[in-house]
Order: structure tokens, then C-alpha cells, then sequence
DNA sequence: TCTAAATTAAGAATTATTCTTTGTCAAGAT
DNA sequence: ATCTTGACAAAGAATAATTCTTAATTTAGA
């Protein structure tokens, strides 16, 4: 008897409502295996299989998005609102970006496709590594 | 004696040219294994291993992008110059944006960082799918 | 409570990527 | 001209993330 899960159609299992309650709020963009370990502690049993249903079910009912931000593995997003993201070069945090901006494509630029959405991706330094420099790499898909 | 690969020090090997040779004007951001089977094509004994570290190297070098765009795998892009993307949500297609836009963060919500890039990925029906209506998909991150 | 359908656990399998080892080749030193 | 050294390549093993398979269990509704 889970709300959440039954409104968008889900079995109110004791993982499922687990996993949820680990992302509910959460803005730390966790990978899966984060959100396992997480899990597994009040949940020793679980297995990964569960948490990359989970996360599969939950994306596919548009209660979670999947974040492709980070080159080594898929971060997860429990905030579903169009908003951006910010990543530290330096220790690869990613920060919520909350502010609208205005991305209209040219008919000529968008070259016939149907344009349904868009997402924004910020590279930088975090307070916290300006300190340490050390980091050198700038730009763009850093 | 390969100029673009002597320009930025590396040893010009056959399989370096090959590698750069299929890259070149390429604009169809392929995975590393696209790129390892047309070059295997032409250069039958190459090893994925190869692919891999020449890929590397050219990253290093300021001379390729690393896309993180497909969920599934890297994909790389030899045009370094600041542009965009947009993702076809049926055929996962990827099309260069060439547009210039104003993406300023004020200072509050940059949160301390220092903004050295981004990249904005757009997402949307190419014309090709929207011809066949089977898709569903809209928004961020699909 | 009973039952059908959904879900879980466990681990094997798959896929992308990286690592290790060994051999080769090219350029400068001898 | 040959030797030496270091960069590089090939081959395949290793690793890491994710998916698949199967059998047992649990959930939700009748």
C-alpha cells in the first residue's frame, strides 16, 4: 500500500519501496550501484537484478529520469521537472541546475525533426576543487 | 609523415591514419566499434585495443569529443569546435546543432562554480521516424 | 483464502572498455 | 651499419556495468 507506486501502476514491494524512499529527495544523482549499497543496508537480501528493474520500471513510468551525464555509468535523477545540470570537472559532482532558458531552434537548424525536448549540461570547477588546482581540462563533454 | 597526427605528437602509424582517415569529415558520431569494424575493414589485423588507445590519445590531445550522449556507449566526435546535438528519440540518430545560444548562469545559481563549457542536447523525432508513428517517447533524457 | 500474474534472488551471460604481456618497429647513438 | 631504447601494436585476459534466465516467492484482487 504504497501510494506513490500504485499511481503509476507499480506492485508495492518492501525493494521497491525501499529504493524509493532511498531517492525520494535525493540530489546526489546516484548510480545504480550507489542506490544498491544504499539499499542493501536495511536490506542485506536484495539483489542488483531488483534495483535495475526498479530503476527500469520507474523510468519507463516517467517517475525517474536516467542521466547519460557520466561516461563510466548511469546516474539517476528522482527530480522529473525539466531542469539542468552542472558537473565538477574536477570530482565529477553533478549539481541541479533550476533556471529556464529559452532554446527555440530555427526551422532550418532543427532540419525536419520534431523537437520534444532538451537538456542542458554545464562543465566546470566546484568550490570545493578551485581550492586544489590541479585540474587543467575545460570545455565541452569534459 | 601524417601532418594532423604529427601536429599534435603523436607517431603517425598506419593504424593511426586509418583511425583519423575514417574520422575525418565524419559525421555520424560513431561508437568504438564502428569505428574498430570500418577501419578493421580496410586494415584487417587492427585490435580493438588499438582503436581504443588511439581514441584515447586524440581525446588527450584536444582533437576528438567524447560523447556521452548514448546511454549504450561512448560515441565520438571529430568536429572539437563548441556545438550541440539532437537526439533522435526513434532511430537514436545523432545530428550536430550549429547555433550559437546565450547560455549565461547567474551567479547564484552557478553556485560558486567556475563555468568553463557546456553542451545542450536536444531530443526529438527525425523526419525518417516520424513517418512511421511507433514512437512515444517524449522529453529529458529519453 | 486462493490464484494468477508480477516480482524476487542468484548467478550466469553479455557488452563495452581496460589491462597485461609480448613482440615489433623506428630513430638516434654508437 | 648495427645496437638500443622507447613508443606502439596485437592478442586475449580481465574488469565493470548491465541484462538475462530460471525457479521460487509474494502481491493484489476475486
Amino acid at each position: 500500500m504504497n501510494k506513490a507506486l500504485k499511481d503509476i501502476g507499480l506492485k508495492a514491494t518492501p525493494q521497491r519501496m525501499a529504493i524509493l524512499d532511498f531517492l525520494k529527495g535525493n540530489t546526489s544523482h546516484p548510480s545504480a550501484e550507489e542506490i544498491y549499497e544504499a539499499v542493501a543496508k536495511r536490506f542485506p537480501s536484495i539483489s542488483v537484478a531488483t534495483v535495475y528493474n526498479t530503476l527500469a520500471a520507474l523510468k519507463d513510468k516517467g517517475s525517474l529520469l536516467e542521466l547519460t551525464i557520466d561516461p563510466a555509468k548511469k546516474r539517476y535523477d528522482p527530480d522529473t521537472r525539466p531542469h539542468h545540470h552542472l558537473i565538477c570537472l574536477g570530482c565529477k559532482r553533478v549539481s541541479d541546475i533550476v533556471y529556464d532558458f529559452v532554446l527555440d531552434l530555427p526551422g532550418q537548424v532543427a532540419g525536419g525533426y520534431q523537437i520534444t525536448g532538451n537538456h542542458v549540461e554545464f562543465y566546470g570547477i566546484c568550490p570545493a576543487c578551485g581550492q586544489n588546482k590541479d585540474q587543467k581540462k575545460t570545455g565541452q563533454e569534459g
